[in-house]
DNA sequence: GACATGACATAAC
DNA sequence: CGTTATGCCATGT
């Protein structure tokens, strides 16, 4: 199936935790990296993202630390990324995003109505 | 194999 | 808010 060959295993247990952020939740690089057992290995979540083509995979709910897109502002990713998760439910504003109220935390609680 | 790059993070100043 | 340094390491040249 779609392309996950030649990838190492843990940039197979990277995607598995991508897949598993919720909708309407955003998470950063370094915590799908903590959660996939690879601490301190945010790049690895990015050149993987970078790698992988999976129309599935929900690589717009992962951002940077603080709650930052971290495409340039005026590229197609930047874009693409803002609106589909605002699709979503997620406010976007100046690439921000507060994590306070959309960040994926383990234990979940279920989405309050802003 | 050496060197550069990058969808990152954190700390320190 | 900004810059610099450092850790990290797969990918590309």
């Amino acid at each position: 199936m779609a392309s996950t060959t030649g990838l190492s295993d843990a940039q197979r247990r990277i995607l598995e935790t991508i897949r598993q952020i919720p909708r309407g939740r955003v998470t950063t690089y370094g915590r799908v990296a903590e959660r996939a057992g690879l601490p301190r290995r945010a790049r690895l979540v990015a050149s993987t993202l970078r790698r992988v083509d999976e129309p599935d995979l929900p690589w717009f709910r992962v951002i940077g630390a603080g709650g930052r897109i971290v495409f340039p502002p005026d590229s197609p990713g930047f874009q693409r990324q803002s609106e589909r998760l605002r699709t979503e439910g997620v406010i976007v504003e100046r690439g921000r995003i507060d994590l306070e109220r959309f960040g994926w935390n383990s234990s979940e609680l279920p989405l309050l109505d802003p």
